[in-house]
RNA sequence: GGGCGGGUAGCUCAGCGGCUAGAGCAUUCGCCUUACACGCGAAGGGUCCCGGGUUCGAAUCCCGGCCUGCCCA
């Protein structure tokens, strides 16, 4: 059984270092670099087929560029996966201990987590192990470990300094309940009944006092707007105003289903389609209670009541008929009003009153109404401030139902319907989840540098959206060499970074990178709120802040690692984020802090030190904590290709194998991952990096830093990018754990073996969005299986009993001379033809990552070609021709290499007796030695040379597989028995063929002589072969008359429908015309030999009926 | 809503302007032919989703439709 060898061969690997990259060879100048990025997997769970499937491709990949002689690496790793892995933990801790994360300091539940990423850590690589993945395992990396830890800071840090990390207020998934914002994948929804209540806002007039200008230098609007009337707005012409009482103040209704959030209300949207909103332009609403005047604006995201729909579309639009057609706008707790403020900033800040200002949040982190987080103008709401957010509803509904418009009798509610639609809740507490305005930070992605950057590195064929600029303007182009494999996936990398938005890199968890970053707020004497805008820095103390700092940093001797960013006027305070780049510099910074908060036990190490954090502490005044926050898990994953490789350190493994050569992965990763690796390499790595791997003086800039950073010239982290297929179960579903459809790789690993595994996946990899394996439950184990790895385990089969049969008869394949090709038998000739075209084949498919091209040459070539045709062939001949060992030796052995990559563990076995084997080289064919241990997976890729593919031969051979098949129809059909053997009575070429193939075809076809067609001694069976009449006798004591019959009626409505066939093509006017002359002389060929067979089977057919 | 795939034999998939449309599995028939029954030899099985168009010629290219899946929002 070929997979009782995989432990022993995994030894001699790993005892080998095999797998061990040495980037002194690349730098040498001595191997071309071949890279392989590994997506490293999440420390979540074990791994599904989907890693697999991915890691088996990269393997292939890998093995196949190390036996090509490339210096190969491929690094494996994990990723901590911040807010996944902290979910399971929790999960596991509530189960185990009835405790949650906050019954726990924050190390000791770190530490919990840590111990579980230690487990999964191991199963992980244990399974790609077993998988036989040749990684290079002695410099396993983690994304949180301290050199990937040392990246990230160094990356925030120069990010940070270079303006382009900032923080910034979003809406977030906020659990009421827990307190904490929770991701979209924590979150699930549910429909639930409830109501649209119908509001009134009396209609305004702009404040006449304020021009635009003043408002936008800051001077607020006065309290008591003008009314509208209703006489006034029918003469600016508002359908049905004139209906209204004319002297009363005209009111809007909006629907909504949180009446509540309208306390945060900061603009009131109408369709500008919407017959009433020319009449509106230029007017604004009071909310009711609160007093506060916003704008109206124009957008068309809000949708027209069903009468005014002007479309079927838009009158199916199940809201419609809800809609009033006037939506109030809450961008502080609603995302659509979110966004359509991030249309209409301008307008709606301005009249807030500043960068921001509409932008209102009116819940505290329990979920009650409060006037303590972002909203101030609270006017005669007050009763509601305290309140739930429920109870806060039913409060606005009682007021504005007990209230009028000013001057007029009509209530401000104009009612209520039922109404059932969906609702966010929380995973973990089953809350409401609420839309919540928090600080967070981001990275500018949008600059130029990162995703445009992104774009440009794509190679020019690919880069579409490039291309069309080209033709408008100058400067566009590509400057990149990254290739997607399918090309499709281009477009979707091009249209992420086309509609990219800054990217929150911020998450309320505890398991992750920390952001290194502190608040200051400084307490300088001279320092008050002299102007009530943004971004006005007090005078001269930002100076004075920074050279207090340098001193510092001097002191503690880590003058580049402080950094700082006024982050401005928040209230009556100003405040200063610092960024803190070295774990060195905030080990003293951290003692600095109690001194400067008077909180200090001890003093600084030195008195110097001391001096200068006492001075520091009069400028920065109060230093807050550090930020509690954690970095998206994407940040670190992002540098993957700098910071497992040594980066900020200029290293000998970077300077080889960055940018890496090939990386594999899903689709989904494609805006997830490769999208930020692209953006960050360009940043960070300088320009013309890759230049550098060969140049001889590398050696000299050892002591050089990486200071220099490509800021998005930089180059991309890799060649290829290649984007495999999705396995699906048999019903087109996702593999998952709560279907229970997912095939675990480690039973298949245990039925099948590894080799068969990957045989399968390599097999099934085509350039398809998506494959399907059918999943079947194992009776006995209980375990699911799926009836495709048969297929992978048979194939491996086949190559261990063939490799036993032809070394077997392989033994004493000595020569003292190269084989020459020319004097060998046709079968020989045509089995290293077949070879030669294979390896052509197989070269081809990895070169444009066509994995099951690659699987189904090597399925032919070692099924059909080799065994079928060539060991049976060979059989009577072998033992005493030593040049047919010789070719039999080679051709196993370039097998053996060819199909390495795909099932490495049993042609490493195969490979450890087959080298033992005396051999003699063939002339044009190239295997070359084993670099270490003499292993097969560091041994040379076959080479063949061009000369080694033989037409003469393959059309020969050809000929003798026809003859051979035609003589096995007429056995299967008379029902011979394999054990008779039987006579061909054949001359002329057919005669020829047979005397030329030197028993070939009486071994194939079970024969026992062949002689002339004169020499019939009874019954015979006659069969045509390339236009000739042959026959066959002793086929049986007595020949079957109706199976003969029914061959032959077959035969011919075989030949009928081939004549319809090339007759019609013929008689078609246009074909002779138009049609490649060659073609049409094969098809005059192909019908005259077509007829000619069915009048001589018709005939046949007469003779016996 | 935007983008991208797929629909070919019972199943899983190749083929992507010209082989009487292929492979593996499954099915049927015959074989323990001395490497392999996880095997050997042979056979049956297809309106290439539907409707138009381009072409001498379409499973293959174009347009429209139906079904189905994925990614992004």
């Amino acid at each position: 059984m070929p997979r009782e060898h995989e432990g022993r061969v995994w030894s001699r690997w790993i005892e080998a270092r095999a797998f061990h990259a040495d980037p002194a060879r690349v730098l040498r100048g001595e191997a071309e670099p071949y890279c392989v990025l590994i997506p490293p997997p999440n420390v979540t769970a074990a791994l599904h087929l989907g890693h697999a499937l991915n890691n088996a491709l990269q393997d292939i990949l890998v093995r196949a560029h190390r036996m090509m002689g490339y210096e190969t690496m491929w690094m494996p790793g994990t990723d901590h996966a911040g807010i996944a892995t902290q979910a399971v933990v929790e999960k596991r801790v509530w189960q185990e201990e009835k405790k949650r994360r906050t019954d726990f300091t924050r190390e000791a539940f770190i530490a919990k987590i840590q111990a579980f990423k230690d487990e999964y850590e191991a199963t992980i690589t244990g399974q790609l192990k077993a998988m036989g993945c040749s990684c290079d395992w002695d410099r396993q990396r983690f994304t949180m470990d301290e050199q990937c830890a040392r990246a990230v800071r160094e990356a925030f840090f120069r990010l940070f300094k270079d303006g382009l990390i900032y923080r910034g207020k979003r809406l977030v998934n906020w659990d009421p309940a827990l307190q904490t914002a929770v991701s979209d994948d924590e979150c699930y929804d549910e429909e639930v009944d409830s109501f649209f209540y119908y509001l009134r806002y009396p209609v305004v007039h702009p404040h006449g006092a304020t021009t635009s200008k003043e408002r936008r230098q800051g001077k607020l609007p006065p309290a008591d707007a003008v009314p509208v009337t209703w006489s006034e707005l029918a003469s600016r012409g508002f359908p049905g105003a004139e209906e209204k009482p004319g002297e009363e103040q005209a009111w809007v209704t909006v629907a909504t289903t949180r009446p509540e959030t309208y306390l945060a209300d900061t603009a009131l949207a109408v369709n500008p389609h919407d017959p009433r909103a020319k009449a509106l332009r230029g007017l604004c609403v009071e909310l009711p209670l609160v007093g506060r005047v916003i704008p109206i604006i124009e957008d068309s995201y809000v949708v027209l009541p069903k009468a005014m729909a002007r479309t079927d579309e838009e009158a199916a639009d199940p809201k419609a008929e809800f809609a009033t057609g006037f939506l109030k706008v809450t961008p502080g707790h609603d995302t659509n009003d979110y966004d359509l403020y991030q249309r209409h900033k301008e307008t709606m800040d301005t009249f807030a009153g500043g960068p921001g200002a509409a932008l209102i949040n009116m819940m505290s982190p329990d979920g009650r109404v409060s006037d303590q987080h972002g909203w101030t103008d609270v006017g005669d709401a007050h009763l509601l401030v305290g309140k739930t957010l429920a109870e806060a509803r039913k409060l606005v509904v009682k007021e504005f139902e007990a209230r009028t418009v000013d001057g007029g009798g009509e209530v401000l509610l104009e009612g209520t319907r039922p109404y059932r639609h969906s609702l966010k809740f929380s995973d973990r507490s089953k809350a409401v989840i609420e839309p919540y305005l928090s600080d967070q930070w981001y990275v500018k992605v949008t600059d130029p540098r990162m995703a445009p950057a992104a774009n440009r590195a794509l190679v020019e064929e690919q880069g579409a959206n490039q291309q069309s600029e080209k033709q408008h303007s100058s400067k566009s182009g590509t400057d990149g060499r990254m290739r997607f494999y399918p090309a499709r996936y281009a477009k979707t990398y091009e249209t992420w970074h086309d509609n990219i938005r800054d990217w929150c890199i911020s998450r309320q968890l505890w398991w992750g990178h920390r952001i290194p970053v502190w608040t200051l707020f400084p307490r300088l004497p001279n320092l008050s709120r002299n102007i009530p805008d943004f971004g006005v820095e007090p005078k001269g103390y930002r100076e004075e802040l920074g050279r207090r700092f340098q001193r510092f940093a001097e002191s503690i001797n880590c003058p580049q690692d402080f950094q700082l960013f006024d982050r401005g006027w928040i209230g009556s305070e100003y405040q200063v984020y610092l960024c803190v780049r070295s774990t060195k510099a905030e080990a003293l910074w951290c003692q600095a802090i109690e001194i400067i908060n008077g909180e200090a036990k001890s003093l600084m190490p030195t008195h110097e030190q001391s001096i200068a954090a006492l001075d520091l502490g009069e400028a920065v005044g109060k230093v807050s904590q550090q930020d509690p926050d954690v970095l998206d898990t994407w940040f670190s994953s992002a540098l993957w290709p700098m910071s497992t490789m040594g980066w900020p350190e200029p290293t000998d493994l970077l300077k080889a194998f960055n940018p890496s050569t090939s990386l594999s992965t899903a689709r989904e990763i494609i805006t997830l991952w490769v999208s930020r690796m692209v953006m960050f390499n360009r940043y960070f790595m300088p320009a013309g990096w890759e230049g550098t791997r060969n140049a001889p003086d590398h050696r000299l800039d050892a002591g050089a830093t990486l200071d220099a950073m490509g800021r998005g010239g930089g180059p991309a982290p890799f060649r290829d990018v290649f984007i495999h297929a999705v396995i699906q179960d048999g019903e087109g579903r996702k593999m998952s754990k709560t279907l229970g459809n997912g095939v675990d790789p480690l039973d298949i690993i245990a039925t099948h073996g590894s080799d068969a595994m990957r045989f399968t996946l390599c097999q099934m990899a085509t350039n398809t969005q998506d494959v399907r394996m059918p999943v079947v439950k194992d009776p006995a184990s209980g375990r699911n299986t799926s009836p495709k790895f048969d297929l992978g385990r048979n194939f491996c089969n086949k190559l261990w009993n063939a490799a036993r049969f032809a070394m077997m008869m392989a033994q004493g394949a000595r020569a003292e001379h190269p084989i020459q090709r020319a004097k060998l038998p046709t079968v020989d000739r045509w089995m290293l033809s077949r070879l030669a075209r294979a390896i052509g084949e197989v070269n081809q498919s990895l070169a444009n990552y066509e994995f099951a091209g690659y699987a189904q040459t090597m399925y032919t070539l070692l099924w059909n070609d080799f065994c079928d045709w060539y060991l049976e062939a060979i059989k009577p001949t072998v033992a005493s021709d030593p040049g047919q060992r010789a070719v039999l030796r080679s051709t196993l052995d370039a097998i053996v290499r060819l199909l390495h990559p795909i099932a490495p563990f049993v042609t490493e076995a195969v490979h450890e007796k087959l080298s033992t084997l005396p051999t003699a080289p063939i002339d044009g064919l190239q295997l070359g030695p084993a670099r270490k241990a003499g292993l097969l997976c560091t041994a040379g890729w076959p080479v063949a040379a061009e000369s080694l593919i033989d037409e003469r031969a393959e059309a020969q051979f050809g000929r003798l597989q026809a003859l051979v098949t035609a003589i096995r129809e007429v056995r299967a059909q008379h029902n011979v028995k394999p054990s008779r053997r039987i006579t061909l009575h054949a001359d002329g070429p057919a005669g020829a063929l047979v005397q030329e193939s030197g028993g070939l075809v009486e071994t194939l076809a079970l024969l026992a002589r062949v002689t002339s067609p004169g020499e019939r001694p009874g019954p015979a069976v006659s069969f045509r072969f390339e236009g000739a009449e042959l026959f066959l006798s002793d086929l049986a004591d007595a020949v079957d008359a109706g199976a003969e019959q029914a061959r032959l009626t077959k035969l011919l409505t075989d030949l009928d429908k081939a004549v319809a066939t090339y007759e019609g093509r013929l008689a078609n006017p246009g074909y002779a015309q138009k049609a490649p002359p060659a073609m049409v002389e094969q098809t005059r060929q192909q019908l005259a030999k077509a007829k000619e067979d069915r009048e001589a089977t018709a005939a046949l057919l007469r003779k016996l009926g």
